[in-house]
DNA sequence: GGCTGTGAAGACCTTCACAGCC
DNA sequence: GGCTGTGAAGGTCTTCACAGCC
């Protein structure tokens, strides 16, 4: 979303703060870690993960202690960004030290909710989907996945993972016993939006959709999109932009400019397909 | 992705326009169509791509015209925002009336760069790669994937998708003489930067890194990177959120606030294993 | 001396609201 | 009347730069 954008949100502007709560620091009655958590802007949050993740892996090295500026290098930020989300969590660094590795993984873990278990539904068992059911990230990290679904016949009841598929009849009864509260669609695009109204109905409150549709949800569930496609036109973008650049260094002016107003490629379309294809 | 989408980006302030080259629209002997795919903000650009998609549907509906009120509902944006990203492309609307699909379409590919083909190489042919081989939404549209590497001797020669599997040691070759553009590393972490690195080496210029380590590379080669990891806690954040708020307005005041801070659930890292597992 | 935490400034993006055209 | 295109206003996020603490 990378930044990346980023990927593509809508939050319709109800995630500004209200001016008054930054402005009092702490209002009688209300905690300051609700207000903490609130506060902290989407952009951050995003980042906030993958240094939990640089943490991990200089904790398992030994590394006890690391200054904004080391964490801010290796997880790709500039360290001017990295202390200002260290800030929405609080002041858990040391001036003149840096910050203790094993508090500020404490901290992240609590900020983004990872102190709770959150179960995954997998929908749609095809490539993608066998990829996320065995995917040792979830599991080794508070992510189990719990139930997995596709339509086809063939492989209801064959375990995937350890996990036996279910059928997308079963969404909302599975989901709501096994109290799942992450689905991820894996499906072609024309069962994405059926598979995600049931998700919701089984009381899903966050669906990361890996299916080239926009969904329509209840504004209390929250959708996060994963569309390979437009990542790679994004960096058709790069590219062009680049050989643009190239073009005026390489001989500034001469080359002939509207060269890109060539026909396109073809008229093909690419919407169609979804991810899941079965060999 | 999303406002939150955004993905994660890094350009490092490089990206920021001169201020004198939007104060002076248009300098002579540099031509519009140069000045115009500069000016594209990162976020219009993974837009513009959501766009395509949906125009390329009511394209084959048979629809020939479109408001930017019906373009923004199917799109998932408001109409404001959506005028406004077309416009960065100059004005290709009629007032009164909407805009022309197909002449939206290529103007779109146009800017996107989508009118020359984008050879892809995948690395990494586990679960995640199968994927990535087989997806439908490539090569019907320009980004024909046209290599494919892995370091298992059992994969090699193998077809997928039609094209058989080289080893990592041949990418520096196969790159060059296929003219790969995006490389798509779907290998798991420890393996990422060497893989990138040869990438690059190969000449490819953009890179999709599915792996969840921060890539290292020269300046002008350009990184997205899809992290499921970060996806999954983004979404764990919201649940939490959404929490609070449903206690603040359940029982105001009177819930234990501070319940979050109960000990972590277990000291299992995350960063580890990559997206390629095989059963 | 070194490093964090943070106001203030600036860049970037979104939304508003309306002039301009059909 | 309807709809686009766009300055201007309003937010949000990033970067700067330095006070404050060790």
């Amino acid at each position: 979303m990378t930044a990346h954008g980023e990927g593509v949100r809508d939050d319709d502007g109800a995630a500004g703060v209200p001016p008054g709560s930054q402005a009092s620091p702490q209002e009688i009655g209300v905690p300051a870690a609700r207000q903490r958590l609130r506060a902290i802007p989407e952009a951050a949050v995003a980042r906030l993960a993958v240094y939990l993740r640089t943490l991990s892996g200089l904790g398992e090295q030994g590394v006890n202690t690391v200054s904004s500026e080391e964490l801010a290098t290796a997880a790709g930020v500039n360290s001017a960004k990295l202390r200002k989300d260290l800030s929405y969590l609080g002041s858990y660094g040391t001036r003149g030290v840096g910050y203790d590795v094993d508090v500020l993984v404490g901290q992240i873990e609590q900020s983004l909710g990872l102190t709770r278990r959150h179960s995954v539904a997998v929908v749609g068992i095809g490539n993608l989907g066998h990829a996320l059911a065995n995917y040792g990230g979830f599991p080794s990290r508070g992510f189990p996945v719990s139930a997995l679904f596709d339509k086809d016949p063939d492989l209801i009841d064959i375990p995937v993972g350890g996990i036996p598929v279910s059928h997308l009849d079963d969404i909302v009864r599975v989901c709501t016993e096994r109290e799942v509260t992450i689905g991820a669609i894996a499906t072609p695009a024309d069962g994405a939006q059926e598979v995600c109204d049931r998700l919701v109905e089984g009381g899903v409150a966050c669906i990361l959709n890996f299916a080239p549709v926009v969904l329509q949800v209840p504004e209390e569930v929250e959708v996060r999109k994963v569309d390979l496609a437009v990542e790679m036109q994004i960096l058709s973008f790069h590219v062009a932009r680049r050989t643009h650049d190239a073009e005026a260094v390489g001989a500034s002016g001469r080359v002939d400019p509207d060269q890109v107003d060539a026909v396109p490629l073809n008229g093909a379309r690419l919407d169609g397909e979804g991810m899941v294809v079965r060999p």
